[in-house]
DNA sequence: GCATTCGACAACCAATCGGTTGACAACGGT
DNA sequence: ACCGTTGTCAACCGATTGGTTGTCGAATGC
């Protein structure tokens, strides 16, 4: 768990932990209410809250006892900007190698696939 | 680890498995190609390939005696979707709560509102 | 036929995770 | 000035994770 975009996808991987940002997009609310649907302690859903935090997902103030969480959808962009730039790549590649294979099958190419093995 | 999502988002919380997963958009390859740059075995690294290959992000073949990984792209899709949707739902809160702010602020916002993104 | 190569499976280990309970800090209401 | 409310911290527990080593299976090359 060393970079942001670890921590962002570790807290999404829970199912609590994404209903909860869920929940948050209908705007801020307190451990409690945010613990109330679960059938678990108040303690897990603050541990809950914590991960979110450290990614960076949600903030929390404070107002009297209170502790308002409030989702920071910001951090999304950081999953967004990776999985599109390596969903893109992905496309580029089999774009391009149905064009490979269209030639071979088409022309018969005598040029054989790069195979340029991943950057040492 | 219930559903598809969270075995995605878990899938990807790793930055080997993260790494992994980069260097099959360039195409496919074997285990032996892909544990060739890691300091870990080859078996973990085929550990890896099964997170991967439940969370449906790649498959296997056979050719000879090696195993062929290739990326199923697509199941990108399942976070996007999730990722879009939340977040769309997100900012349209936020934009409504910028809009009460505003009129609070100053009654005759006809203006453009700037839309930073401020994070605080 | 036989050794080799590539990779999976099983058993094990330390570390982390999600959960619990108990204690306690911060604040507001009365 | 107390008590109740709200939430965090700390210690602990069982399950899971990421890694190791050893073994074994499948397919090829000689």
């Amino acid at each position: 768990m060393t970079d942001a975009l670890c921590r962002v996808f570790a807290a999404l991987s829970d199912p609590t932990r994404r209903d909860i940002v869920v929940r948050l997009t209908d705007g801020d609310a307190t451990v409690g209410d945010l613990a109330a649907p679960y059938a678990v302690s108040v303690q897990a859903v603050s541990k809950h809250l914590k991960v979110l935090e450290e990614a960076g997902l949600v903030t929390r103030s404070r107002d009297a006892q209170r502790r308002p969480v409030h989702l920071e959808a910001g951090v999304f962009d950081l999953m967004t900007v990776w999985i599109e730039r390596y969903r893109r790549r992905a496309e580029e590649r089999y774009g391009r190698l149905d064009g490979v294979l269209a030639q071979l099958n088409d022309e018969q190419t005598e040029s054989e696939a790069p195979q340029e093995e991943t950057a040492s």
